[in-house]
DNA sequence: CCGAAATTAGGAATTATTCCTAATTTTAAG
DNA sequence: CTTAAAATTAGGAATAATTCCTAATTTCGG
């Protein structure tokens, strides 16, 4: 498992060069312009793989399919719950205390690899439309 | 728009019986005790309903189909990345101070709803199996 | 090179959810 | 209570998102 493959390579390149949060079948239009031959089934599991590895980061959606992230650097995610929008910041939360916290209150010893918030933007404050 | 309706309100009962964090084929499953004639449309339809009138909250899945909670108190979500496994735990983010950085970095002023760790329970962390 | 193991393309299959329609239920006004 | 407009329903079709299957190709250690 895990031999090399310009498939894989090129999905991660893509991750990396975009500064979107792309959905799967996002990644595989990118994808297409540079391995034309790219079938979506190769750009499913290699997204899995690439998550699994922690290369990359699944952001999971209220709305809409899921999207991903190139893990460049640590940083928390904003989701809007209702247009989807993400956004990226940075917040130096006390992950130590939140693990105490969570030992404590449920009694498992999980590792905090990322928090995420979600909320309402903006934008969808006013534009009181559903 | 939003008239009663029976099948509404047995499944916002369920919601506030059950423990768990069901999946919409769940509570289907569990209505279907009190509503036997009920129909998945119904309950997905009302499911959303619910989500939208701020009685139920969604939570996005990293793994399986996505899951419900009724909000009988606020709290936070812990969820495995790995096996599914979502924690209620409680701890007292600094919603103002996150909304301010949020302000700050994106220029977005956000309702912050809710915050959710992802990570990697005990479990999973020695169970080293994929 | 060579052969075993991994990966691929392409499409079928599966899963999860939304949409459509005619029938029923709810509600508010008389 | 009627009654009629509006909302909701059951049931199934349709859509969307993702995984699975298979034969062919690629990778890589020896």
């Amino acid at each position: 498992m895990n031999n090399y493959s310009k498939q894989r390579e090129a999905i991660l390149d893509v991750m990396k060069e975009k500064l979107v949060h792309p959905t799967a079948e996002e990644i595989y239009h990118f994808v297409l312009e540079k391995e034309p031959q790219i079938s979506k089934s190769t750009v499913y599991r290699n997204i899995n793989i690439l998550v699994e590895l922690g290369e990359i980061k699944k952001l999971n959606m209220t709305v809409g399919p899921d999207r991903y992230d190139y893990l460049y650097k640590e940083h928390s995610h904003a989701i809007c719950e209702k247009c989807g929008n993400i956004f990226d910041f940075y917040y130096d939360f006390n992950k130590d205390e939140i693990s105490k916290e969570l030992l404590k209150q449920i009694g498992n010893n999980m590792d905090v690899n990322s928090i995420t918030i979600y909320g309402i933007c903006e934008d969808c404050k006013s534009n009181n439309k559903k």
